[in-house]
DNA sequence: CGCGTTGTTGAATCGGTTCAAACATTGTGG
DNA sequence: CCACAATGTTTGAACCGATTCAACAACGCG
């Protein structure tokens, strides 16, 4: 009965990856690792596509979307940096992977999985947390109004270390950066762009949040309140 | 760009289970592994829970469930033979499992995950399987119109052995018992008992199905039809 | 600076919800 | 086994939140 507030996946973990990790730099060099990068708007894996590789973000932001045939689309997942994605039931990716601001990621060949079973445990917790996210997210999309969504993500945006601009103070007045467009919002919430506009516009009118006028900042006057429109 | 349609994880590898299985008689005697029932609407564990045990359902079916604080329920996973559930991020359950109808199921220490390392990999797979799962469920709940959602549900219930009644034949039609309220199917769906009843209705003006007089009784006319309505 | 992309706002419409009433099925105790 | 209570289902009518369509404004990349 208490509300579905579980530990953000967005930081699990970061510090348990093998190697490579600790060497930003390097492209290559370690077996099975290999450091990339993505450009906004470019993708890392395309559903459908043969699942021969997991990805761990390092830095940016990552959605995994989903398409009905008609061209409607979900937004199934919003991967923050420490995330892994790419894990597929059977041979092939379920989603596709795009990066939504220049991303940095760490590319791992699904069969180094079975060479280090330490690995495992680690992907398991990964799951374990996404899994509990989605059900969060399906609560959300299922039974929340379209105010309680928007502030749902706007939430989870100011609870990741690389969403925020300028920590929280007392006020409880946190900067943030939206790496979504209205569009995207919509998308993940199972919104119109329209909708997050003006659930935006209504929160900004009533003294919640501030739009910067560069897109995507955001200033949450007070988060507690935020998170009282929720319950 | 393809259509959702992954494996349903409702089959998905009953037969990798380790001991206990094969002796289904047995209530107990291997170390950590014992077998339970629970009756309709009876609770195998409740959010907010240490979580102990994990729960693999051999008969039966299960909803996790999870709940707003004024009461707004959403089903956000529905389980069936062979399906696991019982992990959890942190150490407390983050869902209720309540068994749909008469259900048995093994019960197994997750301290036993760490002792036997291979059963990691039955795991690893159930998660994948139920992450997919939620994703398509996101598409579902977040993109579809009351109709599509309401097929998507009766051709999933459709492709799972507990639920058949008699088989599908040439014409397509195949008879399927249906474990869920009006109001669990809209608990799933994000819809409302009512509009379930009223898409269940005009699905059955139009011949599409035929709903038994037996709560949950359903026979589907042509399932190919049905899919198409989908999209 | 200019044009394409993204964001905002309004008006009309619609799909689904809410509230309400009646009915059917299932389960229980006499 | 029947009567009655509880639970589940169906349908109607009014309402409302969100979508759609449309126009325009603000960014931001080249």
């Amino acid at each position: 009965m208490s509300p579905p507030s579980h530990a953000a996946p967005a930081l699990a973990h970061p510090q348990t990856w093998p190697r490579a990790v600790s060497r930003a730099g390097s492209p290559d060099g370690e077996p099975g690792v290999v450091r990339k990068q993505r450009g906004k708007r470019e993708t890392l894996f395309r559903q459908g596509d043969a699942a021969h590789y997991l990805f761990r973000i390092t830095e940016g932001a990552v959605a995994l979307e989903q398409f009905l045939e008609d061209g409607r689309r979900q937004l199934v997942e919003l991967l923050l940096p420490g995330n892994v994605c790419g894990l597929s039931a059977g041979g092939a990716y379920t989603a596709t992977g795009v990066a939504l601001v220049a991303t940095t990621f760490d590319v791992l060949g699904t069969a180094e999985l079975e060479r280090q079973p330490e690995l495992g445990a680690l992907i398991v917790r990964q799951l374990q947390g996404q899994l509990c996210a989605a059900h969060d997210h399906l609560l959300t999309v299922g039974r929340m109004a379209a105010q309680e969504r928007v502030c749902s993500l706007l939430i989870r945006l100011a609870g990741s270390a690389a969403c925020i601009r300028r920590p929280e103070c007392r006020n409880g007045s946190i900067a943030i950066h939206i790496p979504l467009t209205r569009g995207e919002m919509g998308d993940y919430l199972g919104l119109s762009l329209e909708t997050v506009c003006r659930v935006m516009s209504d929160l900004e009118r009533r003294g919640v949040i501030q739009i910067g006028q560069r897109h995507g900042d955001l200033l949450i006057n007070d988060l507690a309140r935020m998170k009282r429109l929720i319950n």
